[in-house]
DNA sequence: AGTAGTTAGTGATACGATTAACTTCACACA
DNA sequence: TGTGTGAAGTTAATCGTATCACTAACTACT
């Protein structure tokens, strides 16, 4: 590999000079200017190292991301997608790299070493070891919708008032049947029926907050929560959303079902055709995200500005980098958006 | 900010002793281990930093993705994304990050500068200045489209014959009047009516295989290619798209049109609903990839495997990191599938 | 002429870690 | 007693770059 010193060498210059031919131009005159970059094309010198500039500057040119489980969601899951993209749509990436950092299922050891000048975490468990690993690196953070840190900003939505909301919206069309499906309480493997217990024990804190918010809004109306079917599908995507919805219908008597992502509540679509119920006449469903998938089913659904949380997200984390003294925590509204799937209480 | 040697004074040994601690834990004794672990949790010390220690052995535990123009595309592009979900399925990724590398509008300075192990580089133009950098700093490289360079493992599929048998299933069909539309022959902004003398100029292969391959289906059958319409959407987006479909179908009476994606022959339902024109009764219509949208949109098309090419080439690129010799190109099968968007001519 | 200020560049060090080569020590064996 | 051996650590070199502190030469000004 041709370094620095090679074409300092080749140039009959000093080492800090080609450094300064490529970093700080104004300090070099403009013809020795030239020649270094002469001599270091002539070498193929591709430009300064980036891991030994990391290492001398502290800076790495990289934004990472921590994202639930592997690496797969980031393309899969909906609303995770619109988050990314939100982050990338800052023009800033440009000439950063974004790096997607995998949390190993043990969790002991997070690859996250720092590679990365910053770091946007989304959705993780409250207790997680890779937040301390994070935060004893002195990696300035950013995190979207959970957990919350103290001392790190925080961007997300008003979760129980829109989880209220959600099911206030099927309360309101008379129905007393309803079930509840929500992707995970616990990063356990467990999935099926939710008891009290349970709920008392889930790790997530958005999870924890649609679920009171959906409790609130059950005995406001006289319903008892305890008697409120919940149901956990242990995954985020239609394969484990799918036969949780299965059990949730077959196992009880509900006229409507709210769910904790558009994922689950398509799962309870998928579910509920299976079981030739119709929607919205045999059942209603509600899901929550309004993601791309949601428009094209149909769903009533919860809508929350997920690009936008990407793109803010991003520029509090660029803040941070600058040295801007820390951002406030940013709340972004919720809107109901009322589709085909919801309908009164047959 | 706590360093190895800060360890290591901390736990009277030497800074070589926290090293093998982490990285070659059968060279000390277990007690020794145990105790410098500890001095290191107790101190918050976060284990090896990676710029360092990638300065040093010279691996850095991450993969790059090289994208055509802005990283939006990795989470909004359909074959885009599936693309990458096989690279991130290989498992390897649990404790590898997986980096996203931009690519500047002036395309000069990369900011590719050596924080990855290997890259993948996907469809990009033939001589894009990226792909010298990447090749003088010594990085290892697979391909997966375009471009083919000597001595870099390229998977791939057919192109030019599956876009023959495109055309051919519409010239089978009974139509004689098709129109093209792709994506982009050149990133110079250009959008319209292709002439002979700007698809000579094509800079991106696996573009001019498939028009190749259409002209040798249209002429095969007796059509001259230059009166075959064609228009080029500059963009990969529906928002690219919709308004060169308008263009293709109000400027020249086709019966039936080929995209050079599933999002280009999307966008010409679109512009068909527009000009109410009836699919299939007055318009057929042809994609290329199978994306998951094709499927929901009813389209025929060609099917090209991109999850699985992801996989195939982070699998080459592990084999080349591995040591092991060049594996060789890899061409993977496509097939035609029909759906509701193509029917005879009326 | 003498002094201060600017410009263009050099020398040296530090960033945090890995790893080859070497030392030390204890123990076994003849 | 001397020698060989393996285990457990240590020493020291090195990776490629950025940047502080400095110098030499030149300019400008009084």
């Amino acid at each position: 590999m041709v370094t620095m010193k090679d074409v300092a060498q080749a140039a009959g210059v000093s080492q800090a000079a080609v450094s300064y031919a490529y970093n700080r131009p104004e300090k070099l005159s403009e013809g020795q200017r030239r020649a270094i970059m002469e001599t270091a094309a002539r070498l193929g010198y591709a430009g300064p190292n980036a891991v030994g500039a990391s290492l001398r500057s502290g800076r790495s040119g990289a934004i990472g991301v921590m994202l639930m489980d592997t690496l797969e969601y980031a393309f899969t899951d909906p609303s995770t997608r619109c988050l990314l993209e939100g982050i990338v749509r800052t023009r800033r990436f440009d000439d950063l790299a974004l790096t997607l950092l995998p949390l190993p299922r043990g969790g002991e050891q997070a690859a996250l070493r720092g590679l990365v000048d910053g770091v946007i975490v989304h959705s993780l468990p409250d207790d997680h070891p890779a937040l301390l690993t994070l935060r004893s690196r002195g990696i300035p953070i950013v995190v979207v919708d959970a957990p919350r840190l103290p001392g790190v900003p925080l961007v997300g939505i008003a979760d129980r008032a829109a989880a209220r909301e959600q099911v206030e919206h099927l309360l309101g069309l008379g129905h007393r049947r309803v079930g509840i499906i929500a992707e995970r309480l616990v990063p356990d493997g467990f999935r099926g029926p939710v008891d009290a217990g349970r709920r008392a024990r889930c790790t997530e804190r958005v999870v924890r907050e649609r679920i009171t918010g959906y409790q609130e809004a059950c005995e406001a109306a006289g319903l008892d929560f305890d008697h409120v079917p919940l149901v956990e599908a242990g995954g985020f995507d239609l394969a484990a959303g799918v036969p949780a919805a299965l059990g949730l219908l077959s196992d009880n008597e509900v006229t409507a079902v709210v769910g904790t992502s558009d994922t689950m509540a398509i799962a309870v679509l998928e579910a509920a055709r299976e079981l030739d119920l119709r929607v919205p006449e045999d059942l209603s469903v509600v899901g929550f995200d309004d993601a791309p998938e949601a428009g094209s089913h149909g769903l009533t659904t919860m809508r929350q500005p997920m690009v936008h949380k990407g793109q803010l997200a991003a520029e509090l984390l660029f803040a941070l980098l600058r040295g801007d003294p820390r951002p406030d925590d940013v709340n972004l509204p919720t809107e109901l958006v009322r589709r085909r799937t919801s309908g009164p209480c047959g």
